[in-house]
Parts: C-alpha cells; sequence; structure tokens
RNA sequence: AGGAAAGUGGAGUAACUGGCAACUCGACAGCCUUUGAAGCUGUUGUUUCGGGUUCAAAUCCCGACUUUCCUUCCA
C-alpha cells in the first residue's frame, strides 16, 4: 500500500522511535481551538496528522483545545467536528476542558516542588520588571513566596476569591534565559467566565504551554505537531513534562515543528476571515470563496479534492505560500473523472437552424474517450454515482430548429487563431454535425439578435462548440468564483504599502452571475450531483439557494483556458530580455594529471570493465554528455575496490570512457 | 538588539547522509483531439552568495547575505 505522506523530517523520527522501541504506537493529534470555523490551513496540519497515524498503524486524536472562554463556542466545536468528519476524519473527541482536574493538580505539584509561584502583581508591574532579551528580567516581589503561600494562594484563586488579572500562576524557571518563553511564563490565570462546556465550574483557567503539554500527555500523544512558531515554546513543553509526573499522564510526548502553508490569493487568519464577513466581502463562513471547509463544501469540492491538495504540498521546516494552481490542479483532477458532461450556455446566443426539418433527439455520451480510457474498472459514474459501463453512460438531448450557443463562440469577422463560429464560416456543433453561419440579424444598436445557419452534410470545421436546445433548455442561475483577492499575498501586500488595508485587494470580480440556459436532462438526476458543464467547467447546484424551477449552480471550478490566456494577454508587454550570461572569469584549473604506471592500470581494469557492463545504459549517457556520472562510476568501483586510491580509479574510469 | 529556525527552477517537495540534481504544479513549444479541456513529448537550474576540504559537495567546514518567528494573564 502507498503511504499517505511521502517521506519527511518527521517521517525519520518515527520510524527511529519505533525501531528503538522508545514507542509501541504512534499517537498525534489535532489540537484545534473552538474559536472559528476549519479552514484549508487547517486540512493541512489535520491531514498531516491523520495520515502519519495511518501510514504507522497509529491513533490519531482530536481534541478541543477548549480553555479561553472567552472566545470558545459550542457552534464552533460543532463546525468543526463536522467539517472534519466530511474529509473523512472521524474519531472519538476529546476535550482538554475535561481535564481541568486533573491539569489543577498537576499545577500543585508544580509548585509544591518550589517549581511554580503565584504572582501577585499587576499586568502593567509585570510588563515594567520585563527587560530585552539579552538582560535578565528583574525578579517579581512575590518570586520567592513559600510553597505554603503559593498553596494557599492557588487554592484561594481557583475558589473565586480573586478578581480577574489580580493573580497568575507562574513557572519559576529562569529570568536570565535568552529564550524568553522560559523567563517565568504564565501557567494559570483568572478569568470569572462561564466555559460553554464546564458552565461556571472554574475561573482559573489554564494558559496555552501548560495546557497543551498536559493535555497530550493525558492523551497519550507520541508526536506533538505544531507549526514554526512554537519552536521556542519546545523548551517550556519539555520543561513541564520532565517536572510533572501524574498517573493521568500516558505517555511523555515529544513536540515537533512543520512550516505552515499559505496559499496564494487568500487569507486565513481567523481575524481577518472574520472581518472580510463584518464587512459583508462575503456573504458568510460558507461563501463559497472562503478558504474555510464549509466555504470549500458549499463551493462543490470534494473531500478527496481536497485531501489530495493537502498531500501534494508536502511537509517541511520551513513556512511556505503555495501556488493556487496547485489547489486548482488538485480540484481539476479529481473532477475530470468523476463528473458527466452536459451542455449549458452561460450567456446565450440564438441560431436558428433553417434547414432542419424536424426536431431530433440525440443520445450523447457523458464521458469522451480518454476518461474512458483511463478508468480504472472500465466503468463511468452517472451523475447519481452509480457506475456503469461507458455505453450505458449517456444522456439524450434536443436538437431543435432553434438552439443557443455562447455570445463568444461567435466573432462576425475571425481574429487570428480564432477556431469558432464567424459569419460565413463553419463550426462543429458537439455531438451533431456541422453549421455554416449564412446571416445575422442586428438590432438598430447593432446587437448581434440572432444567428441565421444551415446545417452541412459534408465538410470540415476547426472547432467545436456547444450549445442548447432553445424550445427545451432551461433557465438557471450561474455563480461564477474566482479568487478573492486580486493579488497573491494581500496580507503582504498590505503591510508593504503603509495605511493599506489588505481589503483593498479584494478581486472585484471575484463573483459574477450570469443567467444561461441548461440542457434538461438534469432535472432526470439528483440535484447534488456534479457536472463539467463542456467548455465551461465545473458545475453543481449551490445547495442553500438552489430549488426547484430557479436552479442555481456554482461553479467549482472552471476549465483551464489557455486560448483564454492568450486572447487576454494581448498587448502585455513581454519580460525583459533575458540577461546575457557572463562567461565565468576563469575556469578551476585542472587537478594535474596522475601518473598510472600499466601495472596498476592492468590490475584495476577487469573490475571497472564489468562496473561498465553492469550499467550499459549510464556509459551511453556518459558518452551522450552527462559526464557527472563519473562520480556514479566511482562510487560504485570503490564499493568494492577498498583500499585503491579513488584518484587512480577515476583517472582509469576516464580513459576506459573516453577512448 | 538578543535568541531561534530556515534558504534547492516561476511554485511546492525530494535526493540512500559525500557519488546521476528527481517528482508534482505552472509557463512555453510541439503532437493528438468532436471540450482551445484531458492526454502525450520536449524546454524551463551557477542548489542564496563567497571561500575552503575532497578524485567527487545541494550535502562537510569557514564567512557573508536574506527571510520568518519569539520578547501576550491569546493560541
Amino acid at each position: 500500500m502507498s503511504r499517505l505522506v511521502s517521506p519527511n523530517f518527521i517521517t525519520e523520527i518515527i520510524e527511529a522511535d519505533l525501531e528503538t522501541g522508545r514507542i509501541k504506537q504512534v499517537v498525534t493529534r489535532f489540537p484545534p481551538e473552538p474559536n472559528g470555523y476549519a479552514h484549508l490551513g487547517h486540512t493541512f496540519a489535520c491531514n498531516l496528522n491523520h495520515s502519519l497515524a495511518a501510514d504507522y498503524n497509529g491513533i490519531w486524536v482530536l481534541r478541543m483545545d477548549d480553555t479561553n472562554p472567552e472566545t470558545e463556542k459550542l457552534e464552533y466545536v460543532n463546525a468543526i467536528i463536522h467539517d472534519l468528519e466530511w474529509m473523512g476524519w472521524k474519531t472519538q473527541v476529546q476535550f482538554a476542558s475535561d481535564d481541568f482536574e486533573i491539569m489543577y493538580q498537576c499545577a500543585v505539584q508544580l509548585i509544591e516542588k518550589g517549581l511554580a509561584y503565584v504572582d501577585s502583581l499587576s499586568k502593567e508591574e509585570m510588563a515594567a520588571l520585563r527587560t530585552t532579551a539579552d538582560k535578565p528580567d528583574t525578579p517579581s516581589p512575590y518570586r520567592n513566596r513559600s510553597v505554603a503561600e503559593n498553596l494557599e494562594m492557588f487554592a484561594r484563586m481557583r475558589a473565586g476569591e480573586f478578581p480577574n488579572g489580580t493573580h497568575l500562576l507562574r513557572a519559576k524557571i529562569d529570568l536570565a534565559s535568552p529564550n524568553m518563553k522560559l523567563r517565568d511564563l504564565g501557567l494559570y490565570r483568572i478569568l470569572h467566565t462561564e466555559h460553554y462546556r464546564q458552565g461556571a465550574a472554574w475561573c482559573i483557567y489554564p494558559l496555552y504551554d501548560y495546557a497543551q503539554a498536559i493535555n497530550d500527555a493525558i492523551n497519550g500523544v507520541t508526536h506533538s505537531l505544531c507549526s514554526l512558531e512554537f519552536v521556542d515554546n519546545r523548551a517550556i513543553y519539555d520543561w513541564l513534562l520532565e517536572n510533572i509526573s501524574h498517573p493521568a499522564l500516558k505517555s511523555r510526548p515529544y513536540q515537533y515543528e512543520f512550516g505552515r502553508r499559505s496559499l496564494e490569493y487568500t487569507v486565513v487568519s481567523k481575524r481577518k476571515l472574520r472581518r472580510l464577513i463584518e464587512t459583508q466581502s462575503v456573504s458568510g463562513w460558507d461563501d463559497p470563496r472562503m478558504p474555510t471547509i464549509a466555504a470549500q463544501r458549499r463551493r462543490g469540492l470534494t473531500p478527496d479534492a481536497i485531501r489530495a491538495f493537502a498531500h501534494g504540498i508536502g511537509v517541511s521546516r520551513t513556512n511556505r505560500t503555495v501556488d493556487i494552481g496547485a489547489l486548482e490542479y488538485a480540484v481539476r483532477d479529481d473532477l475530470n473523472n468523476r463528473c458527466p458532461r452536459v451542455m449549458a450556455v452561460l450567456r446565450p446566443l440564438k441560431v436558428i437552424l433553417e434547414n432542419l426539418e424536424a426536431p431530433q433527439s440525440l443520445e450523447l455520451p457523458f464521458f469522451p474517450p480518454d476518461v474512458i480510457n483511463a478508468s480504472l474498472d472500465g466503468l463511468v459514474p452517472l451523475p447519481n454515482g452509480q457506475r456503469v459501463s461507458p455505453d450505458q453512460a449517456s444522456r439524450i438531448v434536443q436538437l431543435t430548429k432553434e438552439i443557443f450557443i455562447e455570445q463568444d463562440d461567435f466573432l462576425e469577422t475571425p481574429t487570428a487563431g480564432f477556431k469558432r463560429l464567424t459569419l460565413g464560416g463553419t463550426v462543429r456543433l458537439r455531438g451533431t454535425g456541422i453549421i455554416r453561419c449564412e446571416r445575422l440579424e442586428k438590432s438598430d444598436s447593432g446587437e448581434i439578435l440572432a444567428l441565421y445557419c444551415t446545417l452541412q452534410t459534408e465538410g470540415k470545421a476547426s472547432g467545436v462548440i456547444h450549445w442548447v436546445s432553445a424550445e427545451s433548455a432551461i433557465p438557471f442561475e450561474a455563480r461564477l468564483y474566482d479568487r478573492l483577492f486580486s493579488v497573491p499575498s494581500p496580507e503582504k501586500e498590505a503591510k508593504e504599502e503603509e495605511d493599506t488595508d489588505f481589503l483593498t485587494y479584494l478581486n472585484p470580480n471575484s463573483l459574477e452571475i450570469r443567467h444561461g440556459m441548461l440542457e434538461n436532462s438534469i432535472l432526470e438526476h439528483p440535484s447534488q450531483a456534479r457536472y463539467q458543464f463542456e467548455r465551461n467547467g465545473y458545475f453543481w447546484q449551490d445547495p442553500i439557494d438552489s430549488r426547484q424551477g430557479a436552479l442555481v449552480f456554482n461553479r467549482i471550478i472552471g476549465l483551464k483556458d489557455t486560448w483564454g490566456a492568450v486572447a487576454g494577454e494581448g498587448q502585455k508587454a513581454k519580460g525583459e530580455s533575458k540577461k546575457t550570461k557572463e562567461p565565468k572569469a576563469e575556469a578551476k584549473p585542472e587537478a594535474p594529471e596522475i601518473e598510472i604506471s600499466a601495472e596498476v592500470r592492468d590490475a584495476l581494469e577487469p573490475s571497472l570493465r564489468s562496473i561498465l557492463e553492469a550499467n550499459p545504459d549510464k556509459v551511453g549517457a556518459y558518452k551522450g554528455g552527462r559526464v557527472g556520472l563519473l562520480g556514479f562510476f566511482v562510487g560504485e568501483a570503490m564499493k568494492t575496490l577498498k583500499g585503491t586510491s579513488p584518484q587512480i580509479v577515476q583517472a582509469v574510469l576516464k580513459q576506459l570512457l573516453e577512448p
């Protein structure tokens, strides 16, 4: 079975841990904070954790990191669980807040060990004691409180005797550490706020670092993956786990950091997503232009496509921005093999087929030959998902005297390279014959009202266009989505231009609405079917707004449009002339020729020849110019000829290869 | 400023730890085509830069440069 995660620095660690016996089974976890909706960034992290567990026959835990009652809501918990299950990631969900009692006990233990103290300074006073990284902080006057006093204070904090912000439980580590995270960071704060899950049971809440380490251990996590900004936090993570022991802690997890992946032409921070909604730049969390899972689902992407994308972008220890094309490719690639083809016209132009005597019913295949050929089981899906043999995968389309074609598919006088219909020209109608445009009808303002065409009995056409019957096609609304922003990195751009909001880079055309006509065959199939509207892209009905008699289709993704790109480019200046390469100043002096005695040479030659004979293709490649292969031959030779000077081996090989 | 992490084509990820710079996306060109799609073939590189070690460096050493992160009672 192929692996879900290609080898990377994390799989190396896991394999070593399995091999040395440090762990018996891999346990990973995904710890979202329920303060917003899951988005593409989450799917990357979650996919990594989930796939790693799957690859090594381990366990994956979903844990709600619900330690901040001020921002977290049940609504988000449910939405996250729902979205992840939709992605195919189902599990027993854990809640950090369910373990508050254990966390409290562990904190008491730290106090008892003299490793934590209650600081009673205000936030401002504490900040005043903080220095820069090169100088030690000034200790708080409360740093040396007795264990007994700390215990009492912490108990009173829990009992609710103090208002918010008056006391803070801090770890007692090192005020001089160059790692600022180690300068007595906060463990527990006072917060008189009801928790969505725990109600009023608590008025002290654990802070991130503390909760993360303890919860990972409680959940039995072995490899705790997080993003790069937490590298400095690893020291505190380890410090906590080394200094706390509690029967509820089932494992000694270790933290590893990976680089985040952001996506071009979008933003992913929760604050910014919220602003998009507040400013009504989008209609909500599930607006199909949003990067949330809910939005992408509504738009029509499949979990398969999203997972393929998450898998395809890889893992490394560097934050990276991924080309939006990678997502678009994953979506098209997924849809290409699963979507039946039908025809829809987005901007109708009436065509009258003057010589069509009677309407015809045409049986047209749902799939082109290449999809059928690529099918692994030889079957293809109907719109309802059922897989059938290709000859059963077809639908009936009416050809009538009046049809609609796309306005873009007609040009009165052709431009260079135009392969569609022109006045006096011919084009093929998909699935039928060739038509010729005889004349056209214009309004007084010059707008083309109708084309009068004749079906040809023979002849050739260089282009093929789609069409629908004007009599039987059904009207529908098409929502064409495009990138939300007009620049690849709106956040970066906004930061560079002073006083510029990222919203100024919104793409004004990210949603375009068209009123088109659609072949009526789709009425016979389930409303949640996805289709390719030929030459227009992949579509499905909007699950919220579409209804019988008022169909609304979302364009999931357009087809790749190389012609549109060429035509649109027009007078765009071609990139500046290539810099001419400067010849390298001075070649490295050749290594001095080595004198090789005939004896030595004769001794080596047989084994070297056998190496060359064993790799005829590489010898050929070498002679074809790939001289870098010399290193490969030397390497091979050195495996068997230990003790021989590689210099001599190389020299002899060179002679053998270049007689 | 101090500390940390990281730099491989236009983009993302690799390269058995010193021995063929590979794979995917994009772009471009050609082929094919009843979707200007898909598919097929090809092109797209001074491995950030400069030194060094070595028969051999993306990989090891030294120096520079650049980027990101940390100095929240958020996570």
